[in-house]
DNA sequence: CCCATAAGTTTATTTTCTGGACTGACCATG
DNA sequence: CATGGTCAGTCCAGAAAATAAACTTATGGG
């Protein structure tokens, strides 16, 4: 299988690891949920050549991750923006920056805290069912083959 | 940066991003959570070079994200199971596939459906705060420097 | 002996990434 | 009105990594 195959695949995984599943973009996308927006930060930020830094934006863009807006005119400026379907990222991440928290932190702690302002305590995301509103581990979970699967072995 | 520096940055995800931030990182690990345990399964499913497999599987051992364990003597054989370190990415990989379901799906419907054998319903991901119970959206959480942070403007 | 299975390794090729220079539009300074 | 600076890129050649295909090792079966 190729990588530009990936997206054809009948696996929401496939289909979401063929936009984000990359070192950069994910380091890109973790930078725009901290507010980055512009090209020359992004790229100061990572220390990433220019040309991948580009590539990836403009990935994002093409896949309504990001919307290029203007922010000024003469000379024309654009900043990167997260969109709805990339805000819908935000758990993705999340999920992302607690696994690290809590297997590569260290003795020093988390390198971030995260407020949630509704409640006001710092707090870490918890994977919850939508049926019930409890917690979710991996053992309470029983995959089967959904209306859009292919054949009932093929991959999820 | 290069990717190998990645690891030591003062940032969750770039740590993260080090062990499973790679394509076919992250669908074997969806793999691992179907019950795939096998080399050669791997391998058939992903129909990428053994060679990758390999790779990645070696990478996720010494992350400890996966165990090599031996199932039969004469000649040996070993298949890899997720430890409770790699049972702790479901939530990560529950999210991506509901991202996935939510923007890749189709008319078909998502590819898969999964059950909370607690309460019995088919259900989707729900990122929720560990301090209230709350759902958290985006839009909600503030970040700021926690005790792993090297500099207030460091990366998180 | 020949074939098959499992789990890799080796080799050679293809693709991607990198760092640096370059472009082009504009602004501020002296 | 030349000089330098910012921003958002593109272009290019060399270096690094990813990949496919063939090969290896160990074993069991007919």
């Amino acid at each position: 299988m190729k990588w530009n195959e990936l997206a054809q695949e009948p696996c929401s995984i496939a289909r979401s690891v063929a936009v984000i599943g990359d070192r950069w973009t994910l380091l890109i996308l973790r930078d725009c949920f901290l507010g980055i927006r512009r090209f020359e930060a992004f790229q100061a930020r990572l220390g990433i050549s220019r040309t991948i830094v580009a590539d990836r934006l403009k990935l994002l863009v093409e896949e309504g991750v990001l919307r290029r807006a203007p922010y000024q005119d003469s000379p024309a400026r654009h900043e990167y923006r997260l969109t709805e379907k990339g805000l819908d990222l935000h758990p993705v991440v999340m999920a992302i920056v607690h696994w690290g928290d809590r297997h590569y932190s260290g003795e020093a702690g988390p390198p971030l805290l995260h407020r949630h302002k509704a409640c006001g305590h710092d707090f870490h995301p918890v994977q919850a069912c939508s049926a019930c509103g409890e917690a979710v581990e991996a053992r309470a979970v029983e995959t089967r083959a959904g209306p859009g699967a292919v054949s009932p072995s093929a991959a999820g």
